[in-house]
DNA sequence: AGCACGCCGACT
DNA sequence: GTCGGCGTGCTC
């Protein structure tokens, strides 16, 4: 005989892959309660912990005498639907990590510790029935007073704490004073419905192309429908999706805009929000918990229309989504490289057919997952190819370094260029993939290197804090004077980072201003931005840059542009290093070029002969991909086929050997679709003082290998030599590193 | 992850 | 004698 449903199956932020069952707390009763409230539970030794409701059953498999009883309720109704619940549930499951830590750990901080009980906080304010036709002047000596009451008056649906807490700076005593002279009440769950919607009267108009798109993505109307959205540099792809947006919002609907971490500074979010003309929430890393929190409530309760934000504002939840944004779809940054590794793409992707909205996927350089998508007619490309404003594409020149006489990184062809182009008072940029001042130092005597204690790989020199950097860790220590091996004081610096390569400059053009943007000039706070203000203006005559200096600005003085070593994305034990390598080429490329001036790249090589380079010159990104499909096809690698790596670290070689090969013999071996490779010494073998292996599964099916995942890690967790390890699964893993 | 228990080395 | 190192085990 089934019993009445009393147990309550609850996540608990630990890395435990399970529910854990309790008891409800005293005097309360389990069929009032609904999943997606958040209690107060004890845990283990630890004295309490916030666990969120999942579910409530009937029985547990757990002894009796074991279930404590829950301590307290902390929220009168969920924290958020049905709807976000599943879909937490269907990311926890996909990404095979603990469901705690996702369902709590993508939670705003002020609600997975508990330090808030969110009914307090929805609270909305009105005019007491009967008090409407009183007039203003009743608190003749409280203008505070008198200036909220007049607030709450003018809006008969209500006016949110937030919005009262905004306007005045100590709102609260006379506002509770009103309150309590029967003026004003509060209620909690009605949300006042003062949407605005979007303003029309847009100055910009959209060319042909522009307008289709548009067209065609508003057309998938209330329907799942992926779209690539594959518009050059300049192309203006910000419009479609600021147009589509106002579609939807004028629908009654919310939007999701999702941007890589780079592109989100203050600037492009005014852009958004100026021209959008309505509440907007933010995400990114300069908020408070606070400001986070309301963004989060916002969404949820449909008060604001449209969230901006990095990859973790795919975790917002909302009331009415109507359409999702994924822009610079092939960035790295939508992909958490560490923990709970999700890729925000992929999540939105979902998020999409679960609401059945359209989502735009837009780049000028997709991924190759992206356009095979495209090719199976999983996504429908939209092509945007006029360069609005300037009407050409810069000229691209491989420039074959093999012969030249070279000053540094910089080979006297490219030196005679830069020349030309400062003396026209034009703006060059330099594109450089290293950072520090030389990435190799040797010993000149006996071929010693300096190495990391703790990660055993090279350190870079930082010459103007004489120090040695490992990028791996934090480590750092003073630069030798003599070899340690043979005490020979003539050390060697081998190869070229942004810091040598300014200096290279700086003794060529003594006269030129010369600016270096990568993480070590820009670890200042705002510094970012005052640089890239500063060069847009013309200020500087040239910029040296890493990979931050690739995305998302335009130099509109910028005529000249060059990646100075383009070998180390050609033949790269990375798969994917091509493609990458590709990608930065072509955004690299969009930055040159002006309304006048179509403006000049030039790419150093060894290689200049290079299928990748040659395609690349074309501005035929769209070749280079068949090509590196083709490729990947014959190999069977993704997006031919899926992967999973299963990561492990501790601090001895023979621990990690050892589970892994545990692992891989729990492998069902009857299955030749599944292919297994390892296990393996990582990339990086030795990370922060842990040595590194890894084993990677592949298979063409990818239904086929989660079914094969479930039950693995299960076993894994059961294993005996999985406790002497740190282990970790990465899902659609984007390196090995 | 946290936290406790437990069993061996160099200190007041 | 004990403080503290980290290996092992547990969390409803």
């Amino acid at each position: 005989m089934p019993s009445k449903p009393r147990i309550l199956r609850i996540a608990i932020n630990t890395p435990l892959r399970r529910l854990f069952d309790y008891l409800p707390p005293g005097g309360c009763r389990p069929e009032q309660m609904i999943p997606g409230q958040r209690l107060r539970v004890p845990f283990g030794k630890s004295k309490e912990k916030i666990g969120l409701l999942v579910e409530i059953v009937s029985d547990s498999e757990i002894e009796p005498h074991k279930l404590k009883y829950a301590i307290e309720v902390l929220d009168s109704k969920p924290i958020f639907d049905q709807h976000h619940l599943r879909f937490l549930k269907w990311a926890s499951d996909y990404y095979q990590h603990p469901s705690g830590e996702v369902m709590l750990g993508t939670l705003p901080k002020l609600l997975s510790n508990g330090s808030l009980a969110l009914k307090k906080y929805i609270r909305y304010w009105k005019l007491k029935s009967g008090k409407v036709n009183k007039p203003d002047d009743v608190f003749v000596n409280a203008p505070l007073k008198t200036a909220i009451l007049k607030l709450i008056r003018s809006n008969p649906d209500g006016v949110s704490e937030e919005t009262i807490r905004k306007n005045f700076k100590n709102w609260r005593a006379p506002l509770y004073s009103l309150s309590e002279l029967g003026w004003v009440e509060s209620f909690s769950h009605e949300v006042s419905d003062d949407r605005r919607l979007a303003q029309h009267g847009d100055t910009i108009q959209l060319n042909a192309e522009q307008k289709n798109a548009v067209a065609t993505i508003i057309s998938a109307g209330n329907s799942y429908q992926a779209f690539l959205l594959n518009g050059i540099t300049g192309s203006g792809k910000t419009e479609v999706y600021l147009h589509s947006i106002r579609e939807r919002i004028n629908q009654g609907l919310q939007a999701l805009v999702l941007l890589p971490e780079i592109a989100l500074t203050p600037q492009f979010i005014e852009h958004f929000k100026s021209r959008l003309n309505i509440k907007t929430g933010l995400l990114h890393s300069g908020l408070t918990d606070r400001e986070r929190l309301e963004t989060w409530i916002g969404a949820r309760d449909g008060d604001i229309n449209i969230v901006i934000g990095t990859r973790s504002a795919i975790w917002t939840p909302f009331k009415q989504l109507g359409i999702i944004i994924v822009d610079e779809e092939h960035d790295l940054s939508y992909k958490q490289q560490e923990g709970f590794r999700y890729s925000a793409r992929d999540l939105a992707l979902y998020r999409a057919h679960q609401n059945n909205i359209p989502i735009v996927l837009g780049s000028a350089t997709p991924s190759l997952e992206s356009i095979q998508n495209v090719v199976n007619k999983r996504y429908q490309e939209i092509k945007l190819t006029k360069r609005t404003g300037n009407a050409f594409l810069p000229k691209i020149n491989v420039l074959d370094i093999r012969s030249c006489t070279m000053d540094g990184a910089l080979s006297k062809p490219l030196l005679k260029i830069i020349r030309q182009h400062l003396d026209k008072k034009q703006q060059v940029l330099l594109f450089l993939n290293r950072r520090g001042y030389a990435p190799v130092m040797m010993c000149h005597n006996c071929g010693w290197i300096a190495k990391c204690p703790r990660c055993n790989i090279q350190m870079t020199y930082h010459k103007h804090i004489n120090k040695l950097c490992c990028h791996h860790c934090q480590h750092q220590e003073k630069m030798i004077k003599n070899c340690p091996e043979c005490s020979n004081q003539k050390i060697i610096e081998i190869g070229h980072g942004t810091q040598r390569l300014t200096e290279t400059l700086e003794n060529n053009f003594p006269d030129a201003k010369i600016m270096r943007i990568d993480r070590d000039s820009t670890r200042r706070k705002g510094a970012i931005q005052s640089m890239l203000e500063n060069a847009e203006k013309g200020n500087i005559d040239i910029l040296i840059g890493t990979q931050m200096l690739a995305k998302g600005h335009h130099f509109p003085k910028v005529t000249l542009a060059s990646i100075i070593d383009a070998d180390q994305g050609l033949y790269s034990a990375d798969f994917r290093a091509g493609e990458r390598m590709a990608q930065i080429i072509m955004q690299v490329s969009g930055r040159a070029g002006r309304a006048d001036d179509p403006g000049t790249v030039i790419i150093q090589t060894h290689h200049p002969d290079h299928p990748l380079l040659k395609t690349l010159a074309r501005h035929d990104y769209e070749e280079l991909s068949k090509l590196i499909l083709d490729e990947r096809k014959q190999t069977m690698l993704p997006p031919f086929s899926y992967q999973v790596l299963l990561r492990a670290e501790a601090n001895q070689q023979h621990k990690i050997n050892h589970f892994l090969h545990d692992a891989r013999n729990l492998l069902p071996d009857t299955n030749t679709q599944l292919q297994i490779f390892g296990p393996i010494t990582a990339p990086i073998e030795k990370r922060a003082g842990h040595y590194r292996m890894q084993l990677l599964l592949q298979m063409h099916n990818r239904k086929q290998l989660r079914n094969i995942l479930g039950p693995w890690i299960i076993s894994l967790e059961n294993l005996p030599s999985g406790r002497k390890v740190r282990w970790s699964l990465d899902i659609d893993p984007q390196d090995m590193l």
